[in-house]
DNA sequence: GTCCTGGTGG
DNA sequence: CCACCCGGAC
């Protein structure tokens, strides 16, 4: 057990180390954290930039705005997200939910027992599990701690997960093994998202560069064989 | 052609 | 388990 404590924190400390502090969530209000988290499923965050910017342009960045605009006129501002039609869908499916029973408020949807507001927002259309951790944490700052495919790549890679483990799993591994701390939990996620998409690719990894080749077994295999 | 901070429905 | 949603950068 103290084993996986020593362990993550040393992979922590060198992804920081070697990225410096990621200053996450990219969104600058709450509700920017939601809406990105929505749009930016299964899609390059530069994507969610450009729709982020055609909404702000459209004075939609707020509960208010975005609670009375039609679901067919959100769509054209959110194309470069991909599956425009079902991320439009699930924004208004959020806000409606934020609007009927939470008079429009974050703060009240977040009020409550973490695990207890996370099974709410679980069950709203279009959110799964880690759209909903990472609302919790960069949104309502609840100390959940978000997984997502890099981290599963990444920690099998490392030894530690199966290929195939499924989130709950990966999700309970860090949260059991790691101090209950939302700073730690938002950094770390992000260190792990920067490791994934300039390090740690799907297909060329770039392990010459990478600040974990030495406690990382794929590697290790690897240099067996040359 | 590949990959990108997923989720739903069959 | 798999199809679908379905744009943009490299």
């Amino acid at each position: 057990m103290e084993k996986e404590i020593a362990f993550l924190m040393d992979v922590y400390r060198r992804l920081y180390d070697y990225f410096g502090p990621r200053g996450w969530w990219p969104g600058e209000t709450p509700l920017e954290v939601v809406i990105g988290a929505i749009l930016t499923q299964s899609v390059a965050w530069r994507n969610v930039e450009k729709a982020i910017d055609n909404l702000k342009d459209a004075n939609l960045l707020s509960v208010e705005a975005l609670a009375v605009v039609d679901q067919e006129a959100l769509e054209p501002l959110i194309v470069p997200t991909r599956y425009y039609k079902a991320k439009a869908k699930k924004l208004k499916v959020f806000i409606n939910h934020l609007v009927g029973d939470h008079n429009g408020h974050l703060d009240s949807l977040f009020q409550g027992e973490m695990e207890e507001v996370r099974r709410k927002v679980l069950s709203l259309w279009g959110i799964g599990p880690e759209t909903a951790d990472s609302i919790l944490l960069y949104a309502g700052n609840h100390p959940t701690f978000v997984v997502d495919a890099y981290t599963r790549r990444i920690f099998h890679r490392l030894g530690i997960f199966p290929e195939d483990v499924n989130y709950e799993t990966m999700r309970e591994y860090f949260m059991r093994h790691l101090p209950v701390d939302i700073s730690l939990y938002n950094e770390y996620h992000a260190l792990i998202v920067g490791l994934g998409n300039r390090v740690c690719a799907a297909n060329k990894p770039d392990c010459r560069q990478c600040p974990l080749h030495d406690v990382c077994q794929k590697f290790r295999k690897e240099s067996a064989h040359a």
